[in-house]
DNA sequence: AATGAATGAGTTTTCATTCAT
DNA sequence: AATGAATGAAAACTCATTCAT
């Protein structure tokens, strides 16, 4: 095997078990399947990954990675609240677009039980809770009553901006409809508005408008 | 055994599988951990839902008559278009808030690759579709050109319903708010404000306000 | 299957496996070769024993019944030290004898590191001490300097009786011995003697001689 | 590497493997085991020993240099029979504590099945049963009579001399004793005591006296 | 109607070894 | 001399289902 080849098979592992879990659940998919479909040999699951639950904890892994430093990236302190929502809801869109499949075994995933992977878990949960609050920092929020609010918007606005990806087959009764640059630059526009037309009916003045309205 | 068991039984399995596919995900779940956990031997699975299989059929069915009649009680057509869209996002709420486990199992299972219950997604999309139509059909709207509007906001509005129940775990950071009668209240007037006050930004003067308005 | 048939599984499963393991080792020998030599299906040891260990628990539980029943057979508190300590020999013998294998399953697993199979070891050495302290209660021995005695001359005596069943090939250098009813009959004599000779020896006046002596 | 650490390489997977060996058994210890504890590569054990058998091959080989050494150092034709016997059981006593893990492999692994390492059996047997004849060349035996006491009395023997190593955990219900030098003194002293006494009990008058007695 | 023994294909993981470097 | 990636066979075990009772 050529230096190539060894990079190769590590990560033909992790892009073929992406698809798969995407396509069928983690649970759903043996590491025969995903050996026989990445060209490699079985033990090769082990001996790269230390089990089918790294794979697992690699893909959760990345996918953090890069939620992160496209955070960073879209979302700026010193832009008003509305144009950081946008920017927000447009990362997170291009993002799950260009990694679809990671994307979704993310989201999936969510709730899995594996005692490993519920680690993960609970450090992601605190990164998000502190990317969210940076976004929210820069509303003048009365903590002790919208924290409330907040738990509800912030879970409701992930679930909406995942929505079209995780309905799947569900969209398609409606096949007039193509999935192009244009579908998902109104796709922003769309989720966008509803979420700051909906902050701005249920924070009439003050609030939602934001710091940088100042 | 007397015909008081005999119920029982597909009762006592049905009602087991769902809570741990609810926890697990279906494909985690062996029949044993079912027939184990109902107090019944493993055979009567087989015997009842005709493998393992049917008991995700069953628990699929048994959600939408659910959901069906629940839909028709609280959307009337009569009604105005907002009115319609509270009671609707209320009645999911309360629906998954009483049959928590089996709403979990649905929305979690939407993309389950199982050829049969494949079948059942496909009717599954005509009712919702159906429902929704029954829903939208109050609103005037050019259908070429918010076919694409509907096919996005749908299936947000579904999952920021379900967003609550979905990320579960996601919520701990926020310990303060107690999961209640008042906040589910709350929970159901925000996400139906978010809903109409993001559709009324978006159609600013006809639509939204649909036909019931005039 | 008849009803001859079901008992049989697992008997045969438990003849087949402390045959295998008394020539091979618990290590050495596995499911599938187990299954195979049993002329049973391979899942039949996980249902039977609950896995491999399930059946090494299973063969220490009956080696020592079978070990305690003997003793409480052959060792009469009223009967002369001696006496005694030739019919406890004699009957370790006949039962390594006629539970050939099982007996040297026992002896050879004693070091076994598996955690389950500790508990029952530690289980073990309280009834062996209890078994062996009612044959030593009848000698008049001062316990503060003796102990130390017993705890060498017991393990040796054990390990001296199955020393021609564990030494196997050792012995075959000498193939004009028969290995026939009169040798055990010698064997039995010769470790006797051996031990009460050597007992004899060490407590030049008390002591072994037992209260019997009295 | 340097040639220090080459050498220390060998050395290192040899003395790690015997630890292994001794507390867990030759088969359920792993090649990568033995490799991580000694901190090679896992590739060393093939090409040092030629594979995982090859160390086993190894300890076997160590053990009769080691044990023949001893007993052409402690026993000595012109002794005393009875001398004799306590340099023989001290030597043993003595090497099993120097090489505590080596001779507990050694005593642990004799009916091990690989043919490879029975083929060392068989030389070690005969090794061992030369050895013992010059030890019991010093005693007037009438061979056709005396064959099988010496064939019994023999393996007893060295049973009861490792009788302490290999109980191991046997020996906790009585924690009082310290295993000190004083111990394996007196350790020594019963096990030889007994064995004389034992063996002078059998032969009444001629025999176990010995030619040098004269 | 209900059981539980039995099955064989399935699961993941580990094994000792080989090979190119 | 030494490595570590790679392998295929084998490890123990679990799977959902069937079948005789």
């Amino acid at each position: 095997m050529n230096d190539i080849n060894q990079q190769d098979i590590k990560q033909r592992i992790f892009d073929t078990a992406v698809s798969l879990f995407a396509r069928k659940s983690y649970g759903s998919v043996g590491v025969r399947e995903i050996a026989w479909a990445a060209g490699v040999s079985i033990s090769m699951i082990s001996y790269h990954f230390g089990g089918k639950v790294g794979i697992l904890k690699a893909i959760i892994n990345k996918y953090f990675s890069l939620f992160e430093s496209m955070f960073n990236k879209v979302v700026r302190e010193e832009a008003p609240f509305e144009a950081n929502i946008w920017c927000f809801i447009d990362g997170c869109v291009n993002l799950i677009r260009q990694e679809h499949d990671l994307s979704l075994v993310w989201i999936s995933e969510l709730n899995n039980e594996i005692p490993e992977v519920a680690e993960l878990k609970a450090l992601n949960q605190k990164k998000i809770a502190a990317s969210a609050n940076r976004l929210l920092g820069q509303v003048e929020l009365d903590f002790d009553r919208d924290q409330e609010l907040i738990s509800i918007i912030g879970p409701a606005l992930i679930q909406m901006i995942f929505s079209h990806f995780i309905s799947g087959g569900m969209l398609e009764y409606n096949s007039k409809v193509k999935f192009d640059e244009a579908y998902f630059k109104r796709y922003v526009d769309i989720l966008s508005e509803l979420c700051l037309n909906g902050i701005r009916g249920i924070f009439p003045v003050t609030g939602a408008s934001g710091k940088a309205q100042d």
